[in-house]
DNA sequence: GCCGTTTTCGGCCCGACTGTTTTCAGTCG
């Protein structure tokens, strides 16, 4: 699949041309393009083929002529050209912050910069405070920006910010005495990975709280601070944002600062052609405000049906709300059971016992018990025996602990070969048979597929765990070709787990809505090492809710007996 | 480059903050 491929193309091509001064929104589409086609389920190549892909909003017969192009020769003209027209090391200037594509354009012309390298060292001359609107602040500003740009590390996990976002906001009330204080921004939509914090306050005296939030214990560096907004970076190298708003416009400000900036790009659009005007200041026709107090009433003036903050991706949202299609999605409360968890038979560090405690304290019907097979030498993979051996102990822990089940399960090893790691007559004893890969990822495409299939295919497997294997920030997926992997647990009856897992979050949105749309069912798994990480069941869930699940897609909503049915598949 | 029950040409989201300005350009979200 070459999804990545090409829309990686078209947003270097938005680059290259925004530096080179071209028109402003023919840049701006290619950016959009490559926002598109990179949020495609399917597979880009198949959409060209059948002529779907110019019902998408957003992509014309230029786009496609250009992806037609890329797949059948592997470039594209004029991409090619366009980077020989500028430096190569030029675009990535566009990563420092404060530095945008005018300034990079001019350093260039006018001083050959074409590097970081050179970029420092024209910074330090004389010279260029002779550029018109060039000062000293700025020249400041722009090695400020080249020292975050060495030091960032990029996008970090939404389950590491989250929790210190949290506390920021906590922190801020009790400052400020303000209650309404809120997270936005990609935080609120449940987003895999953050760059950012970004908090709401709202109050009709926004000095005193903007000072409040640049006088945070955590904060390195006031970004800037005015009458309404800040931002600051905090030690971890995070930038924080704050606006503060008055009562009569907090919703639309809370829309406008969630974003995403696609959606509410859309929704700004979708204002206008109704004659209407949206900002974070609310809806206006003419001069008069029709609504801002609350994100409801905004969406409702515009002709939408509430659309929960996991959607807000301009995914086709907004097209469904305007229609009353949007999904009932999946709540936390849905939620039945865990059906991928980690004892101390493995290299979990909780009991079975404990484990049956957490999940009855969180309210679930149910708990399943997956430790990993023999051949995970480093996870101590459990021996046929030491298998058996569990299985009594989990009749135990039913025993002494009422008001929830613990099922006896496995997160059997595929194997290099395509085979299980434990025999069939051993899978089949199971109540939740749970098959992953950990080993051979460097393997081909057909290679690693073809295992897939071999375990989907086996009737004994239920749910195949953390299906394309990807570490957020560390380890790619490895090659699988999901479509055929869905279609083929799709004809089983075979779920793919959304492994809630910070790192994996694997199925992620995308793919899982792209799985439901394909017939599959999905499981939704803490994989948790210790009862302090089923908390992750959130992450899983709202991860469901960006894909578009609703609770009839998900197999641990089942109840008990149900859920007993579909596995022993009677 | 994309798009269209007011348009096939002429638009394309909207506002805050900063630093350089003497009314605004650049950057950001």
């Amino acid at each position: 699949m070459k999804n990545q491929e090409i829309a990686d193309i078209f947003g270097r091509l938005a680059d290259i041309l925004e530096i080179r001064g071209e028109e402003f929104f023919r840049v701006n589409t290619y950016r959009k393009v490559a926002r598109i086609i990179e949020d495609l389920s399917a597979d880009v190549a198949d959409l060209v083929e059948s002529g779907e892909i110019l019902d998408i909003r957003g992509i014309g017969k230029g786009t496609v002529a250009g992806i037609e192009e890329y797949l059948e020769t592997g470039g594209m003209r004029r991409y090619e050209e366009a980077r020989k027209s500028i430096p190569k090391g030029l675009a990535e200037l566009l990563s420092v912050p404060g530095l945008g594509p005018k300034t990079i354009g001019l350093l260039w012309r006018e001083f050959d910069v074409k590097s970081i390298k050179s970029l420092k060292r024209t910074l330090r001359g004389k010279k260029i405070l002779e550029l018109p609107g060039m000062g000293p602040k700025k020249v400041e500003n722009i090695e400020a920006g080249i020292r975050v740009y060495e030091s960032r590390s990029g996008r970090l996990t939404l389950g590491t910010v989250l929790p210190a976002a949290l506390a920021t906001v906590a922190e801020l009330r009790v400052a400020t005495g303000i209650d309404e204080i809120e997270v936005a921004g990609s935080i609120r939509r449940w987003r895999e990975t953050i760059g950012d914090i970004d908090i709401l306050a709202l109050s009709s005296k926004p000095a005193p709280v903007i000072k409040a939030f640049t006088e945070l214990p955590r904060v390195v560096e006031v970004l800037a601070a005015g009458t309404t907004k800040a931002s600051v970076r905090v030690s971890d190298g995070l930038q924080m944002d704050l606006r503060v708003v008055p009562p009569s416009v907090y919703g639309a400000a809370l829309m406008y600062f969630t974003g995403s900036q696609a959606h509410n790009v859309r929704l700004r659009g979708l204002a206008q052609s109704k004659g209407l005007k949206l900002s974070e200041y609310g809806l206006f026709k003419g001069e008069r405000r029709i609504a801002g107090r609350t994100e409801e009433g905004v969406q409702k003036k515009l002709g939408l049906e509430f659309i929960a903050p996991e959607l807000r991706e301009d995914r086709g949202e907004v097209e469904a709300a305007l229609t009353g299609e949007l999904p009932g999605l999946v709540e936390l409360g849905d939620i039945r059971g865990d059906l991928h968890v980690h004892s101390n038979y493995s290299d979990g560090h909780s009991t079975i016992e404990e484990v049956a405690r957490a999940a009855k304290a969180r309210g679930y019907m149910y708990v399943s018990i997956n430790d990993h097979s023999r051949s995970l030498g480093v996870a101590h993979g459990l021996t046929i025996e030491r298998l058996l051996e569990q299985e009594e102990e989990i009749a135990r822990v039913n025993q002494r602990v009422k008001g929830i089940t613990v099922l006896s399960g496995t997160e059997v090893d595929i194997l290099s070969d395509g085979s299980l790691d434990f025999p069939d007559d051993c899978l089949e004893r199971l109540d939740v048979v749970v098959a992953s890969i950990h080993s051979g990822f460097q393997q081909s495409e057909d290679k690693i597929t073809g295992r897939i299939l071999s375990a989907i295919r086996n009737p004994h497997v239920d749910i195949i765990g953390h299906p394309t294997g990807r570490l957020l920030g560390t380890r790619p997926a490895y090659d699988v070709d999901l479509e055929v992997v869905m279609a083929a647990a799709a004809d089983t009856g075979t779920a793919l787990e959304i492994n809630a897992y910070h790192e994996r979050l694997d199925l992620n949105d995308i793919n899982a809505r792209r799985a439901v749309e394909m017939g599959v069912r999905v499981a939704i798994s803490t994989d948790s090492h210790h009862v302090d990480q089923m908390w992750a069941m959130e992450l899983g869930v709202r991860t469901a809710r960006r894909g578009w699940l609703t609770s009839a897609n998900i197999l641990n909503a089942l109840t008990t007996k149900a859920l007993l049915k579909v596995l022993s598949r009677t």
